[in-house]
DNA sequence: GTGATTTCCTTTCCGAATGAAAATAGATAC
DNA sequence: GTATCTATTTTCATTCGGAAAGGAAATCAC
């Protein structure tokens, strides 16, 4: 596929934006030789070429007051439409994370409650498009 | 617990800059009716109190060649030590997400790598650790 | 009620970053 | 050698971000 598309330093740009999207062009140029306007310009062809989807803030979610943290199996029901399941996922700001899956299940997702309570209810809303299984997390390693 | 430290306007301003961390606070402001060093002003602070921990971008990974996405269940054995489990995690790069779980297995982990073959010698790194249960994910959802 | 204190916001100001345009260098084809 | 194309640097105007100073509103002691 398009590999040429990115070179060394484009990667090296990434990989800084990544952990630290607030540096300046600047800063970044100083580690791949470049001005900081040139490392602009790449990070504009990043951005154009979807490399670079967009900017967000890392956020502490205990500090939100969502202390439940729980991984989901979805088993959809036979009948159930996968279409109105993907709407429901949408509407649902405690979701995470959500992937179609092959192997067990059909969906996989990772949500945060505020507590058990909420889980319960979320829980109560999905089991109308199928069957689950759950593990909660008690750490996150990465 | 603190939540008397976090007011509708900081949760107004943290969802926008989830959405779009490239938001000039003068933009921020005009969506909280404030001028945008108040804006800076209680961004600086949610960073202080730690409840935003960083800035990072969005990125495709089908652009940077990443195209097996696999979802996997750690089973660690009796035997193997936690810790160095937890380094062989921090040491692998393909592993994007990683949580100590409470459930079905020990650990669930979310990786991707370029190819089958990078996902297969993954796995052989990973197996000396425990069993584990693989599904692949087919299409992100959320 | 008065005055002091605290908190939060606005105004003002300056250094730095960003983005655009023009000029320059390097590589390639012919 | 000449023309051409791409990527970088240089230069410049605009905007942003952070610090300091001043002011309004709430709280508290008395």
């Amino acid at each position: 596929m398009g590999q040429t598309l990115l070179d060394e330093i484009d990667l090296l740009i990434l990989r800084q934006l990544m952990q630290d999207s607030t540096l300046s062009h600047k800063e970044i140029g100083r580690a791949v030789h470049m001005t900081g306007q040139a490392v602009g310009a790449r990070i504009r062809r990043l951005r154009e070429l979807g490399v670079i989807t967009g900017y967000s803030i890392g956020w502490d979610p205990e500090k939100l007051g969502l202390n439940v943290h729980a991984l989901i199996t979805v088993f959809l029901n036979s009948g159930s439409a996968h279409q109105t399941f993907l709407q429901f996922v949408a509407s649902e700001e405690e979701i995470e994370e959500a992937y179609r899956v092959s192997g067990e299940g059909c969906y996989w997702m990772r949500v945060r409650t505020e507590s058990p309570e909420r889980l319960n209810a979320l829980l109560d809303r999905l089991v109308k498009y199928g069957n689950y299984k759950l593990s909660l997390a008690i750490g996150q390693v990465k």
